[in-house]
DNA sequence: ATACTATATGAGTATATGAGTATATGAAGA
DNA sequence: TCTTCATATACTCATATACTCATATAGTAT
């Protein structure tokens, strides 16, 4: 359970993880939301990923990360708590209409037909 | 929320949590169950308690701590979770012999009356 | 008053973590 | 093949955090 605790107290994994909570999302996706390099998005996302919090699977040379339903089985009073709270914050709305822009945009080209 | 989170991230915290579930204590006490140094115990406290995790009263030369009422309505499925974990994780019941010990002892002269 | 006990806190040290740069890997396409 | 793009990771530095020791504070007891 520390494990999962470390991994959330962290604002840019939390921002991270209020994007996912519409849509999987692609590593470049979400540096151009979140307005973050390349290398720290990649660290934040692996994090998240080594204690069970996200999934990801790759599609020709993107890399879609989502949350896991493993997750949000075992933990699900957590999960609960985080949408929660996440949908309360200030960054939430913002952030999720940078998502729909980044979205419509379709950075990663064709992608989320 | 990522205060409470950060706080909540880190293994001695959350044995001490574990402890608090059972009954408010006061810094000598945990500091005999968890073994750890006064300071340590009080700094893990005072984390605890300045965002709103801990409650703490004074009573003669004793600090207790317990856990804040306004935490659990206002964080309530984190709280539902941690309950549920804790319960769950390996030390629970080791540390609740220990404090069931540390009670009888009566550490904290007569106290516990 | 002095002595004792419980707790808090300042200072110093060791370790952990976040972020940037540069580099490595692997896929797609010319 | 070589180039480009997406992603991951090693190296580095700066900052944050956990721990210990020593000291300060505050209440109790004599």
């Amino acid at each position: 359970m520390v494990d999962i605790l470390k991994a959330l107290a962290e604002e840019s994994r939390l921002r991270i993880l209020t994007l996912l909570l519409q849509d999987e999302m692609c590593v470049c996706e979400i540096e151009e939301c979140l307005n973050m390099t390349q290398s720290n998005v990649s660290r934040h996302l692996t994090a998240l990923k080594q204690c069970g919090i996200l999934d990801s699977y790759k599609k020709a040379q993107w890399a879609y990360y989502k949350i896991s339903d493993k997750f949000k089985e075992e933990h699900q009073n957590l999960w609960i708590y985080l949408v929660q709270k996440l949908k309360e914050s200030p960054n939430y709305q913002m952030d999720y209409e940078k998502c729909q822009n980044c979205k419509r945009q379709d950075l990663c080209n064709g992608k989320s037909l």
